[in-house]
RNA sequence: GAUUCAGUAGCUCAGCUGGUAGAGCAACGCCCUUUUAAGGCGUGGGUCCUGGGUUCGAGCCCCAGCUGAAUCACCA
């Protein structure tokens, strides 16, 4: 049984049939010539040079008709813009047939559908700049009809396409009638082209590296399993990519980075999508104080490239991106914002201060965890202007090497702006026995049932032993970086296909208590109604839907009589 | 995972104390040769998210479920 066809996409088949009736193919191969794109024409157009504008051929869809009689406008949109046209009887059709007027364009073109025109640009009474229609020629029919948003003269949007569900499900109609949201995704591609240039301009190679990993490293998190038949092994996708570019470092590359899609089968919420995007780069010969110069430069290089400017306004923020960026100490931001100065303190010290704070703490939370806990509570939502944090706890970071002048901490920062990491970087631990001994501790976090302590990777033990330079790496999540500088709380708003739970299709089957009228119905051919009821012995609402279902879907029908209701088969 | 809110025409939304399902836009028909949220007249269009229950009667009340969003928890 096919599915049910709204009003609307019925008259467009019809439509579509009356198309092929007239001999036009509504889906043409052959390409077509575009001259000219919808923005360019009309910020271009000048009437003085009105004589540089007598041919233009543009393509895109009819986002709107307005039909007077004998004349007509509609609104077309290519990749740029929306461009109105001006469609005239008498001049498409300068002979007695004006079926290409009256028909084809008044009533078998519909919104959405795709055209190619050709005509000279004007400018209307109005003001508004226009091409005057010569030539057109269908070049896809659309089936099924878009939202249609409208905005009036205050810049108040109408009618328009808001059902996030909907949105996301189905992107596509979501980038055709919202405008702004193809802007977002301009600007992520522009994030990640800039970069590229600013890594390849420092010399830096860009690599790939495995997805499928036999062991999942570089971070803690929950890794997707999957089997790879021909091995008959498991295989994880990736949670992070850094224990193989550092193996590259080994291998004697300067510096390497590489925009890698990681996974984590986690919960998913407004900033966290089972895939999505990091930049991670390393760079031989250097310490994690290089790294935060070259960390705000480029910050300051994108948010240029993006927006235009080195400042930003992000909800009530405005937010400068211009280096140099603030450098607290975790230590330090901890004195300054929770009031309390936790250097040299042991466990229960701390434990003491996070109840002090009212911070929620377990016995299972070492010296790191419960300093991370405080500096998340009361420190991170404070840090609005970019900043980095620098100096963390050893038990939080088992790839990042001892800071210089204090074993308790590492050499690692991270930059918050508005609030919320963008950045993580480190001095790299290359000393592999120190980095054993941090695996093993890992080790045996897991066996306390740490579900997301790192697993040990000996290849890459191996590879640290054969010696890596001294190197700092960085990683950047790219998908949160976008919803900073485009503005945009959710991840979802900067993924163009956010991960959704399939959508549920429902069958249009006659359901069990139809089946059971029908072939109780089916015996008799006709039946008093009360009786027929009566045998189905069903409750009054199943009957009055199961009867509904049947007359829908003209398998039964009811007639009055003067002795009463009786029901036929049909 | 918890709580709250939402789901009604293609889109945005009304729907009173439980009593025949509504509007604007879109669609369809007619009129209209520089309009622009075009306009005028007319017409059609519904699985009220799904399944139960209560009731003479449910879009509305009750229970369960589905989907989404927000907040929280968890998690880099």
């Amino acid at each position: 049984m096919s599915v049910q066809l709204s009003e609307q996409e019925q008259f467009r088949r019809q439509s579509l049939a009356a198309m092929r009736d007239l001999g036009i193919n509504p889906y043409p191969p052959e390409e077509v010539e575009v001259t000219h794109y919808a923005a360019d024409t009309k910020d271009s157009f000048k009437e003085e040079n009105a004589g540089e504008w007598k041919e233009v051929k543009l393509a895109g869809r009819i986002m709107s008709k307005r039909i007077m009689g004998k004349a007509s406008f509609a609104e077309l949109k290519d990749h740029t813009g929306v461009i109105q046209a001006y469609f005239n009887r008498d001049e498409l059709c300068p002979g007695e047939d004006k079926t290409l007027y009256n028909e084809v364009f008044k009533k078998l073109i519909d919104r959405g559908d795709f055209v190619w025109i050709k005509g000279f640009v004007f400018k209307t009474q109005v003001g508004e700049t226009s091409i005057h229609v010569e030539e057109f020629k269908v070049l896809s029919k659309s089936l099924k009809p878009l939202p249609f948003p409208k905005t009036d003269d205050s810049g108040k949007v109408h009618d328009a396409f808001t059902d996030p569900e909907q949105r996301y499900r189905q992107r596509y109609v979501d980038l055709v009638v919202n405008d702004g949201v193809k802007e977002t995704f301009v600007k992520r591609t522009k994030v990640m082209n800039t970069m590229r240039q600013f890594f390849n301009d420092a010399g830096y190679l860009e690599v790939e590296t495995p997805i499928l990993q036999p062991i999942p490293g570089g971070a803690s998190a929950r890794p997707f399993v999957t089997h790879h038949n021909a091995l008959n092994i498991p295989l994880y996708l990736r949670i992070a990519n850094e224990l193989y570019l550092k193996r590259l470092i080994v291998g004697g590359f300067d510096g390497v980075y590489e925009f890698a899609k990681d996974f984590r089968n986690e919960g998913m919420d407004r900033t966290h999508n089972p895939e999505f995007t990091v930049m991670e780069i390393y760079v031989a010969y250097k310490d994690y104080n290089w790294m935060m110069e070259f960390t705000e430069s480029l910050l300051e290089r994108l948010a240029k490239e993006v927006n235009g400017s080195s400042s930003l306004k992000v909800g009530d923020n405005e937010i400068s991106f211009k280096a140099p960026y603030r450098r607290l100490t975790m230590i330090d931001a901890i004195k300054e914002y929770a009031g309390v100065d936790i250097s040299g303190m042991g466990v229960e010290e701390l434990r003491k201060v996070c109840d002090d704070l009212g911070i929620e703490n377990d016995d299972s939370m070492g010296k790191g965890k419960l300093i991370d806990e405080i500096f998340g509570e009361k420190c991170e939502g404070n840090l609005i202007q970019p900043t980095f944090i620098t100096d963390y706890p050893i038990e939080m970071s088992p790839l990042c090497k001892r800071h210089r002048d204090n074993p308790e901490l590492t050499e690692r920062f991270e930059l918050i702006i508005n609030g919320k990491e963008i950045a993580n970087a480190y001095t790299e631990l290359n000393d592999p026995i120190d980095q054993r001994e941090r695996f093993e501790e890992q080790l045996k976090l897991s066996e306390k049932g740490d579900d997301e302590a790192m697993f040990i990777d000996h290849d890459f033990l191996r590879a640290l032993e054969y010696g890596m330079p001294p190197t700092s790496g960085m990683g950047i999540g790219i998908d949160r970086l976008v919803m900073l500088l485009t503005n945009n709380a959710s991840i979802q708003e900067v993924l163009f296909f956010p991960q959704m739970r399939p959508e549920i299709k429902k069958g249009p089957e006659l359901s069990e208590n139809e089946k059971l009228v029908f072939d109780l119905l089916s015996a008799k051919e006709t039946m008093d109604l009360s009786e027929l009821k009566a045998a189905a012995n069903l409750s009054n609402k199943q009957w009055d839907k199961a009867m509904k279902g049947l007359t829908k879907n003209s398998l039964a029908k009811v007639e009055k009589t003067d002795a009463g209701l009786t029901v036929s088969k049909v």
